[in-house]
Order: C-alpha cells, then sequence, then structure tokens
DNA sequence: GATGAATGAGACTTCATTCAT
DNA sequence: AATGAATGAAGTCTCATTCAT
C-alpha cells in the first residue's frame, strides 16, 4: 500500500512512525530510530534538526496522507447524504487501514507538540493544500439537507465518534467491520440532518 | 469544590494531576511532583511503588470522580430524551469545569499506560462500581425511543462529539457554552433516536 | 597548604581544578571530573547547573585564593620600592607554588568563559572585596617615587613579565628561583619608577 | 598585507586561522572550516592528517608570519635603545594590526597543543630559521648598556607586558595607540638598561 | 584529486529511584 | 514516617573521520 520509500529521508520518516506510533514520543529513543530504519545515529541528525522537527515532519507526512485518503472525487451526482456518508466512510477506512497513523496522530494532537502546529481544520485561509474535505464540504453554502449548526458541531459529531470507535478497536474492545463502519456513518448523518 | 485533601496520599495524587495534566508525564519529575505536594521525594515512594503506579493511580481517581460527576439521581417522570440529555449536559459540564481531569484523561488513554487498565467502561462483569451511567442507561433493556445499536456505537456517539469539542475548547478553537452543550447532547441523542 | 575541603562543592572544585589545569576544559569530561572528585556524576548536577557554571566557580575560587596569596599587610614602615617589590614577589611565588591555579587562569582567561566575567581589574567602582592589591597600591594617589603612567601600563608591567616567566617554568623552559624572581621584581619596578 | 593564498593547503589555513581564533578550537568543527574555506571536508583531510595537524600547521604559520613582522634590518647607526624600542614597537604594532594571529598564539600556548611543539625561542642550536629576532638582539655579546640578566628575563621583560596589553585591547579593556606604544617601549627598556 | 553523506564514539545532562539520617 | 542528597543508567546531540562516487 505505502509505496515502499527509497530515499534516506523517507525511510527514517517510517522507521519513525512506526515507533512512535507503537511506543510513544518518550519511548523511542533516536538510537531505537536509527537501528529500525538501518542508518546511523548521525544521519537522523542531518536530515533532521532535532528530535522534534522529526516529530513534526512526521506529522506533516501523515496528515498529508490522511487528507489525500480521506478525499473523494467530488460526485455532483450524489446527494449530500451519500457524499457525507462516503466522506465518513473512507475516514473510518483509511485510518482503520493504517493504525500507526491513527495511534500517532492521538499522542501528537494529545500533546504539547500539536500546540506549535497551527492546525487548518476549522478554517482554510492561510492554508495552501490540503483542505479537510470535510470543511469543504460544508462551506458549500446553506444546503436545505443539513441543520443549521456550527461548523465545530458538525466535526465534532464526524470526527468525534470515528475517534472513539477507532480507539476501541486498537484496544481491542470493538472489532470494525463494514456493517459498523455504515451504521456510524448514519449515525453522524441522523445528528445533523434537518 | 474538590475536597481538600487531607491525607498525603491525597495530597500527592492532587499535585500530580495538576502536573501531568499541564506538563505531561514525561515533563512532570517526581521531583518536582514532591514540591507541589509539599512532601519530600522519598514519601511519594513510601505511597507509590514508582512513578507508573502513580500515573495509574491518578487515573483512578479521576476517573472514579468523573463518574461521579456524570451521575444524576435517576427520575423515572422523566423521558428517555431528557434523561439521555442530562447525561450528556452532566459529561459535558463536569469535564469542561474540571479541565485538569479532561488534559489528563486524553493523555492518559493515548499512551501507553492505557494499554495496561483493564478498561471496565463496557462490561461490568469484573467490575465493582463504578459503572459508567451511560452504560447503565443503555443496558435497561429495549426501548422502543432508541435504534438497535452496537453499545459501541452507542457510547461512539456520546463521548466522541463531547471529547472532540472539549479538545478544542482546550485549544481555544471553541467556545463552549450552554447552547453549543444543549446543541451537542440534541445531535448525539438524534443520532441514535428511531 | 590548601586545607583540604570537607563539603562535596569544594571537593568537586578541587578535582575540577586539578583536571582543567592538567587537561583543559574541552578535555576534561564532566564524567572524568566525577571520578576524580570521588563522587557520582550526577552529584555534580547538584552543586552546579552546568559544566560551564562549574568552571566559572573555578575561576572564583582560584581568583579569590590568589587576591589573598598576594596580599601582605600593608607595612607602613616600608619604602614605595620595597612594597612594591614584595607585592611581586608574592604573586611569583603564589603561582609558581600553585601550578594548577597558574594553568587554570591562563585558559581561563583566553577563552570564551572569560568575557563573561566582568573583570573588576581595572576599577574597583562596583567590586566588592577582593580588590586586586596592585590596584590599590597604585590608586594611593600621586607619589613622587613613579612615573606618571596609564594604570593599564603598570598592570602590564607587572603582570605581563610574571605571567610569561611562569609560562617558560610550566614548559620546563625556565627554573623559578629566589634570585631570578627578585630581579624580575627589580626590573618591573625599574620600568616605571622616576 | 597578507598574500592572497592560491594554492588549496593556504586556503584552508587561512580559513582555520580566522575561525579558531574567533571561535576557539573547540567550536571550529571541521565542516565549518570546510565551508568558509570553499571546500570540502575531505579535502582538508588530504592536505592535514587531522585536526591537530592542521592546528599545528596554523601555528606554524602564523609564528613564521610573526619572526618576520618583527624583523627589521639592522641598522648599526642605530644605538641600542633606538634598536630595541623599534623592536618592542614592531612587535606590539604587528599583533595589533593582526588580532587573529594574536588570539590564535594565546589559545595555542595556553592549551595542550603548545606542550607538543618544542620552542626554540630560547635557543637555535635545533632550530632551522626563523630565528626571534630579540634573541638574535641580546646573543650579540655583552654591551655596556644593558644590565646583565638571564636571557628569560629579557624576553620575560619585552614579550610579558606586550602580551597583556594586546590581550586587553582585545577585551576592549585598553585602546592601544602609538602613544602608549612608545610608553611601553620605553618602560621595557628602562626595566633592562643599565 | 575532490567531495560530502554516513557513521558512531563520546560529550553533556536529566531524572527515577534508593537509603542513611 | 519523612526526608532529600546521592547515584548512574539512559537520552539527546555533536563532530572528527572515512570512503564510495
Amino acid at each position: 500500500m505505502s509505496a515502499i520509500p527509497k530515499n534516506k529521508s523517507d525511510i527514517i520518516l517510517r522507521a519513525a512512525l512506526e515507533q512512535f506510533a507503537e511506543n510513544g514520543f518518550h519511548s523511542s529513543p533516536v538510537s531505537q530510530l536509527a537501528n529500525i530504519a538501518g542508518v546511523g545515529v548521525g544521519s537522523i541528525y542531518r536530515y533532521f534538526k532535532d528530535k522534534d522537527e522529526l516529530i513534526h515532519a512526521v506529522f506533516a507526512m501523515v496528515d498529508t496522507a490522511l487528507q489525500k485518503g480521506m478525499d473523494t472525487p467530488s460526485d455532483s451526482s450524489l446527494s449530500d447524504q451519500q457524499q457525507f456518508i462516503q466522506l465518513i466512510t473512507n475516514l473510518i477506512h483509511y485510518l482503520n487501514a493504517h493504525p500507526w497513523d491513527f495511534k500517532f496522530l492521538e499522542q501528537y494532537y494529545s500533546s504539547p507538540y500539536s500546540i506549535q502546529t497551527k492546525r487548518a481544520t476549522f478554517s482554510d485561509e492561510d492554508s495552501t493544500e490540503p483542505v479537510n474535505p470535510f470543511v469543504k464540504f460544508f462551506s458549500g453554502g446553506s444546503r436545505g439537507t443539513i441543520k443549521e449548526l456550527p461548523l465545530s458541531l458538525y466535526l465534532a459529531m464526524i470526527f468525534g465518534p470515528a475517534t472513539f470507535l477507532l480507539r476501541n478497536s486498537l484496544s481491542g474492545l470493538v472489532t470494525i467491520d463494514d456493517e459498523l463502519i455504515q451504521q456510524t456513518a448514519e449515525a453522524s448523518w441522523n445528528a445533523i440532518k434537518l
């Protein structure tokens, strides 16, 4: 799935993602990252100023891939409901298929690191691509199919449940299958539809 | 609000909660916890085997308080919808009023520590009290007012959005007021009602 | 001669002085200092914030001892010449007897560290004790026995030759004995006397 | 003044001198020297076995230039005093005009490196050129104008004060002008004249 | 001959834990 | 019981040196 990385910088990023996801930032010594990546410790510092910069770079990689993974060629023949459900389905599918990405993001967002990064989730004023596809979806002007609610609440009803399920899936408390995904997407839709 | 702790063990737990919430586990040296708590480093090790045990103990304290904070004397004169909305309102109110608790839980759940803890959220087989009030709510047998969905999805539609909003509230991206809480509770209800 | 240090801080300072004098700052790893001092590495960091602070502390210790070692109870029955020669004799004697102190000072002054320290050699405006005894000597108002020269030149004719000889003594190029000290002191006097 | 170096070896030596003088040996990574010199790191190791050898080579370059800078075509029409004062004036002028050379020498002499180098200052037995012009001056047999003193003391009264002033000049504590140089040279002469 | 990416030994520093008082 | 000085394992990062291109 993920293309095999060929340049050293990507090899390091992949190894770091794996380690951070499994062990957390603070239980992943740089020396261990180097081992997994199959490079010398010093090489990591050739490509990244310090461990912090590496963490942010992993985030950028994962975030970009996620935006791409969620996106769907906009099909105007689909109803709002169908489009919306498609997006949520994509989101859960992608993160369920990429548990390292999900684990990494969870840690990243609940750490001091995320504070330094300006999240462009809510507005795309200053953002170049990638733009969150859900924001795109909702910013299409008022529709007759959706309740009038704050953007933050739309997003909460989408990412919240999905995140909760994925977390429990990783804990082994829940098994995510297509039926559950479908039910989740519909529930989210019901939460905000008129 | 929080009762003033009187015995040394509680004093330590409170100080630890504050530090962990503000600085994270790995930026909270035991010596600093001792300072804040106003006790010697050695004393912490009298009450807790090591730092890990302290972290788990803080979790237990916070988790218990949260269950209590959410609970409401079950009032059978209220409709299902009213009860449900009351529960969510309580949840968000409590965590919004106790940001340290919320921050701590976020870190705890997205860290390797939570893996070691067996969460008794979904079943109460082995659990002594406290039991999640929402689990109590849903386990009351089938009702005519709620869709037939997996328990995990019910919980996802409750905790997911609430958590998402609280997170953004702490980041300063969103301000949680009573109207938003009401809207959220209703949206969650709409997601699962028949 | 040097009292045997009893508290840990002094033990560390002594060990550091020895190592720095012999090997230089950069060839004296903190771990080695700890070995010589007979303490754990961590202990050094209990008493000194970091290696830099330790270096400055060693300087303070050496500098203070030197001022004391140079000083002589001012004896007004002695002529200017006798007083002056006494001071230089003390200076060379002291540093010759304490080669570590001399080597340390040489390194310290020709390193970036000394820039951070405000040397109070030239003025004692802001300085509390100790004050350089030579400065005291020259600041006693104009005398009829000494040429009118800039203070910096007085000091140059005192410390310059002494330093040069001590350096060569350490290299083994010269042997400093009482006769040489006497000759040096007289030459310095001749350089500035009327 | 300094001829523009044309061969790679000289370019490296110049760059190293500058860096060492400004930042010290240990804050001048070889990679940085390479940058300044505009050559690859590897090239430095083609011309110099290791960093130590480079340091010694810079010393040799600086030392040679200094000897040349101090020298004056011996003019037998001048008195001893005039010749002597001329030599000191040259010395201070040269080092004041070449602060990098002076800073480098200071560091070199007060570092463990200088121990490895056998200085040929005092005797020219084993020395090929250059020979210290002052040694030449004093070895001209006994004169009726100068006190009978050890060679090392002559040198101490010359280099000592000059060095001291230059050091303070670099620290900004003293400004060296022609008057001060003249006064210094005269004081040195007074120190040793009959 | 020249280059600079790659390496890893080793430096500095932090902090969980112990134990004598 | 309580304390906090002492410890050293372990983590982050630098940089002299090598070697394939």
